[in-house]
DNA sequence: TTAATAGTGTCTCTGAGACACTATGTG
DNA sequence: CACATAGTGTCTCAGAGACACTATTAA
């Protein structure tokens, strides 16, 4: 442990002097956001980068923050115009500030990552060949391996640190799911408790205990009864079920 | 839903065009650190500001991140220089970057949470008035009413939105509690299961269940005893434990 | 000896997993 | 009808809370 310097505000001044924008130069600032939904798999949307560098490989949709956008604000617009959606749910990720992580300057980007039920992402790939909604593996050990294949199964590359990024984002999900009501953003307005558990499953990259799932997600009071069933399943149609708190869609 | 935009990439000039560091303002990027020591109550590093805006009001030791410094060293720094402690439990909270969160100009701040054992932060009042280990109490329930006083009781006014970053620290504390180690950074190489017990619920806001907590922490595998008793207690004497795993300090 | 806390043993309660059984759609 | 999955009832097991009891130090 350091002793306490003799003037602890020797560098008020220069501290102060900083405050000048203009005078010292000073990072750009991005967002990038994971958009992940759920099906068979976890999906992710990527971009294809068509110029150097890591020209043709896989990035995250992102942008610069622009200087009268809040960061929150900043993700939402990049959703919408490089990706199309809107009014999801959105949530702050991490910050990435590697002064090398971007060859070309000091970029700082702010992580997001943002969730939708997977029919918002049905006409992605036929909207823009450098758009894919991308398969992602994620080992469920923490520090695990992260793998995104397209369509063909064919594993993408991706570009600058956002392997690191998406390994982040499936963990901090992995965690969330037990605590807070996130499984309910990446379904459809009405849901099975089957379909509720898969999503799960999906995510944590395990199966679940069928009963303790159903009584531990009754028992949380998130959930209310329609009292409508599914139809044409070739078995006993479930209840469907939903989540009455305000969704943003 | 919005549509998918016919042209999805018509943005991608400017995007591009944006990487040309010099060609459009840049916010400014700082690092706030809640640096915290838990010994009758929850204490944390307060600093007075000398300069308007919010002069007098108490704010975190913070500075700008500089161009080829990543944002945990930018960290550390300013917890090395500006309250002369280092090699500390030090790990990234969130990032605030409201428009106008700073009357100045656009500061984009990450801020850290940093955790020492009360000894650290022994001799701080007597080193700078300015500097203050203020004690801080948060309600424990969620967005709850956060307050810091001084020695004297006297309520401190926080600068800017440090009050809300406070908060988070707090909830995020919390929220790690329960499931990594974290309370061991807050207390000297050995300590008793009884210290351990109060950093917890002195943390939490709450009591905590005795026999439950040492079934719990001893369970747990991550406490070694070394066999060794405290000293001068007036009742009979406590285990002394230490934490095994590498320590930053 | 007394005060005060450390540490142990055991009972109960609750929630998760396991499993058996019944219910009810489609083909 | 068979088949497949939905949904219920119940047993067991593990962990948390509660509480009684013993241990050990300083004053």
């Amino acid at each position: 442990m350091k002793k306490k310097p003799a003037h602890p505000f020797a560098d008020e001044q220069a501290f102060l002097a900083a405050y000048d924008a203009s005078q010292f130069p000073h990072p750009s600032v991005a967002v990038d956001v994971v958009l992940l939904a759920v099906d068979q798999g976890m999906r992710v949307v990527l971009i294809q980068r068509p110029e150097h560098p890591d020209r043709g490989k896989w990035s995250l949709p992102g942008g610069f923050v622009q200087m009268d956008e809040s960061l929150e604000a900043a993700a939402a617009r990049v959703l919408d115009t490089k990706v199309g959606v809107r009014g999801i749910f959105l949530e702050q990720l991490y910050t990435f500030g590697d002064p090398d992580r971007d060859p070309r300057t000091r970029v700082i980007s702010v992580a997001y990552y943002a969730l939708v039920p997977p029919a918002a992402l049905q006409n992605l790939e036929a909207a823009g060949a450098a758009l894919c909604r991308a398969t992602l593996t994620v080992e469920p050990k923490a520090g695990g391996k992260v793998e995104a294949r397209d369509g063909a199964g064919k594993r993408l590359k991706l570009a600058f640190d956002h392997a690191q990024i998406l390994r982040l984002a499936v963990e901090r999900l992995r965690g969330k799911l037990d605590y807070a009501p996130i499984g309910f953003e990446l379904l459809p307005r009405t849901f099975t408790l089957r379909q509720l558990q898969t999503i799960h499953e999906t995510i944590l990259a395990r199966k679940l205990n069928k009963d303790s799932f159903r009584r531990r997600m009754l028992a949380s009071g998130l959930l209310k009864a329609t009292g409508k069933l599914e139809e044409n399943v070739g078995h006993r149609p479930a209840e469907l079920y939903r989540f009455p708190r305000g969704r943003r869609r």
